[in-house]
DNA sequence: TCGATTGGAGAAACCGGTTTCTCTCGCGCA
DNA sequence: TGCGCGAGAGAAACCGGTTTCTCCAATCGA
C-alpha cells in the first residue's frame, strides 16, 4: 500500500542502497542516476518513513519538552505558547521537532528517565527548574544526555536560561527613584522563595545605588496574588508615613495595589505610582496602565532551543547559562510626580 | 552501549524473539520464562527502543497538533496550554505522545503531508479550522488519515468540537435581559466573520425569545479590540437614547468599554451593564469584575483528542461534530438594575 | 500403544531505511 | 599492453524490535 524504498528501487532498476544514497544526496552517485530516482519518486509521491529513518539513523531528531500538567501554574500557563514557539523557531529549521511529555508529580524519575530519554524516544530535553531534580538531573548526566532548564538550577551544575530577575528588580525601583518617587515598598512574595529573592535583591541593589535606606518594614511579603497585594497595599497606605510608590511581585499583587489606591482615593499617578514584574498581556489595560517588566518569553524558549542543540551536537560542552535582560515597560502607573500636578 | 533485546536473549538464554514476547506479555510464553526474562532486564536497566518497536509495529503512536507559529493569535495564545493540556490528558494514559507541529502560512499544504503524515511520523492530527484548508481536508481524506479540527469546519465533511457560540451569545444577552436591562448593544466583530456571526446570532435569539425587537443601530461592527470598544461605547453612550448595556466580543472591548463608561462618569453596575466573552484570566481583576463566559478549554483540547482516537482505532467512523456549551461567570459588571440603587 | 493435539520456545523473515564492503568498468599512465 | 585507480552501483549486513512459521516434547483420546 505505502510506497517504500524497495518500491522505487524495482521502479528505477537500482538497489535499494542506491534509492537511499539519493535520497541522502551522496556524492558516489551520478548526476543522471540520481536525476532519473528522483523524477520515479515524484512520480510515485514517495515520502521516505522518518521511523525507519530514525532507526538506522540512531537519532530520533525528536526534543522533549517536559511540563507538569498539575502544576498549573498561573506562571507557566501565560507564557507558554510563546516559550513553545520561541523552541520551535529554533529546532524547527534544524529538522528536530517537539515533543511534549506530561510529568505526573508523582513519577518517579527513573519513569520519565525510561519513557522518554533511554527509550530512544527523544535526542535532547527541555524542562524548568520546577520540574527539575536532583535525581533526574543525576541520572542525565550519568547518561551524558542533553538537556536545559529554563529557570536557573542551582544545586548541581547544569546548562540553563533564565532571565534577570535580580536586574529586573532594580530597574523597576530605580526606574520608579528617577520618577521622583523616594519611598519604595515591595510586595508579595515569600521568604525563602528563590525567584522572590533575587527580586528583592534588585530592589535593595537600587536602594544602595541610590544611596538611600533600606527599610524593612516597606517590605510586605506573602503569597503573591491580588488578596494579599490588595491588603498589604492597603496597610501601607493607612500607615502614618506611607511610601509614595510600589514595587509589586506579579501583576496580581498589582491588581490589588490599585484597588487599594482606588479605594483610598488615592491618585495614581500623582500621590502614589505602581511598578510590577510579569507584564501580562493586559497590564496595558488597567487603570492607569501598568508600568511593567516584560519577559522576553519567545527568546527565552528560543535560547533554551539554541543551547541544546549546541549540547545535542557536543554532548562534552561544559555546562554553560544565560541570563536573559527583561525590559521595562513604562506606562502611567509611574509618571512623574510633579509639583502642583494632578 | 546501550543494551539491546540481543543483550537480553543472550543473557537469558533465550531467543530474541522469546523476549520480545516478554515485552508484550505473550500467553505463549510460560509464566517462568516470563519471570527469568524480566529479572534480567531488570538487572541490566533495559529498556526497548520505542523508535524500533514503532517501525515494527507500524504505529508512531504520536498525535500531531499543528499550530501557525507565525499567527500570533490572541485567541490561541491565553487558551493554547489548556488546550493542550487537555489533548494529554486524553491520549497520554493511551501511551500517545503529543508533537507540536509548526505549519509555516506558505506551506503549500503538500509539504506538511509529506512531513507529518505520509512520512508516518504521526497516527493522527488535531488542528484547528484557522489553520485548516480544503486542500489539506482532500488530501487527508483522500489518504484516509484521523484528523478532527478544533473549531467548525463547514465547507467539507469534517470532524470537529467547538464550543457554541450562539448560545453563549444567547446566554450572554438573555443574562443581561433576565437582570433588568432592557436596551442591549452589541459590539466587536467584523462581518463576514464566522464566529462574530454565530455569537450575534445568539444575541438575536436572545431577543426574539425575550419578545424585544432587534434594532440595527444597536450592533457596531468593527476589529475586535479595545480601541474599537473605546469609541463605539462613547458613541453609544453620548447617543440621544443610549442602551443601558452592551455586550462585547471579547475582553478587549470590553475593557474599551469599561474605560468609556468610566470616563463618562457612567456608574456599572447601576446605569450600565457589561457582559463579555471569553473569559480571560484576569476578567474578575478589572473594575468593576465583568461577567464574561467561560470556555472550557481544557474540555475543548480532550474532547478533540477522545474524538481523534476513536477514530485512529476505527478510521471508517462517519465525521461528527461536538458543540462544547460555555459557561457563563456572572460578576459585578451585569449585577441587577433596582430602582433607588446606585 | 499410537496418532493427534497443544504449549512453549527458537529460527527466520520482516519493518524501511542506512552503511559498509565488494565488484565492475573505463581511463590514465608507464 | 598491462596495471592501478577511481567512479559508480550493487549486495549484504545492520538498526532493534515484531511476527510468522517451524519444531519438539509432553499430553490426550481412542
Amino acid at each position: 500500500m505505502k510506497v517504500t524504498i524497495q518500491d522505487i528501487a524495482k521502479a528505477a532498476n537500482v538497489a535499494k542502497s542506491t534509492v537511499s544514497k539519493v535520497l541522502n544526496d551522496s556524492p558516489k552517485i551520478s548526476r543522471e542516476t540520481k536525476e532519473r530516482v528522483r523524477e520515479i519518486m515524484r512520480q510515485m509521491n514517495y515520502t521516505p518513513s522518518s521511523i525507519a529513518t530514525r532507526l538506522a539513523k540512531r537519532s530520533s531528531r525528536n526534543i522533549g519538552l517536559l511540563i507538569d500538567m498539575t502544576h498549573e501554574s498561573e506562571y507557566m500557563n501565560p507564557f507558554f505558547y510563546n516559550i513553545m514557539v520561541g523552541i520551535e523557531s529554533v529546532i524547527g529549521p534544524q529538522t528536530y521537532e517537539l515533543t511534549i511529555a506530561n510529568v505526573q508529580p508523582n513519577d518517579p524519575e527513573r519513569d520519565i528517565m525510561n519513557r522518554l530519554v533511554r527509550s530512544g524516544r527523544i535526542d535532547g530535553l527541555i524542562t524548568n527548574n520546577v520540574i527539575l531534580n536532583d535525581g533526574m538531573v543525576d541520572s542525565l548526566t550519568e547518561l551524558g544526555f542533553p538537556f536545559v532548564s529554563m529557570g536557573e538550577y542551582e544545586s548541581r551544575n547544569v546548562p540553563w536560561v533564565d532571565y534577570d530577575n535580580e536586574a529586573g528588580g532594580a530597574m523597576l525601583t530605580g526606574h520608579l527613584l528617577a520618577q521622583g518617587y523616594a519611598d519604595i515598598a515591595f510586595v508579595g512574595g515569600e521568604s525563602g522563595e528563590k525567584i522572590y529573592e533575587k527580586r528583592h535583591r534588585g530592589y535593595a541593589e537600587a536602594h544602595r545605588k541610590a544611596s538611600l535606606p533600606l527599610r524593612g518594614e516597606r517590605t510586605v511579603n506573602g503569597v503573591a496574588d491580588e488578596n494579599h497585594g490588595y491588603r498589604s497595599t492597603l496597610e501601607l497606605l493607612q500607615s502614618d508615613r506611607p511610601p509614595d510608590a510600589v514595587v509589586c511581585m506579579n501583576n496580581y499583587v498589582a491588581f490589588g495595589a490599585l484597588k487599594a489606591a482606588e479605594q483610598l482615593g488615592i491618585p495614581i499617578p500623582g500621590r502614589f505610582g505602581i511598578a510590577t514584574f510579569d507584564d501580562f498581556p493586559f497590564s496595558p489595560y488597567t487603570n492607569p496602565p501598568l508600568t511593567s517588566l516584560f519577559i522576553h518569553t519567545f527568546e527565552l524558549g528560543a535560547t533554551a532551543g539554541r543551547m541544546l542543540l549546541e549540547r545535542i551536537d557536543d554532548p562534552a560542552l561544559p555546562s554553560s547559562s544565560l541570563l536573559l535582560q527583561p525590559e521595562l515597560i513604562v506606562r502611567r502607573s509611574t509618571e512623574r510626580i510633579e509639583a502642583g500636578r494632578e
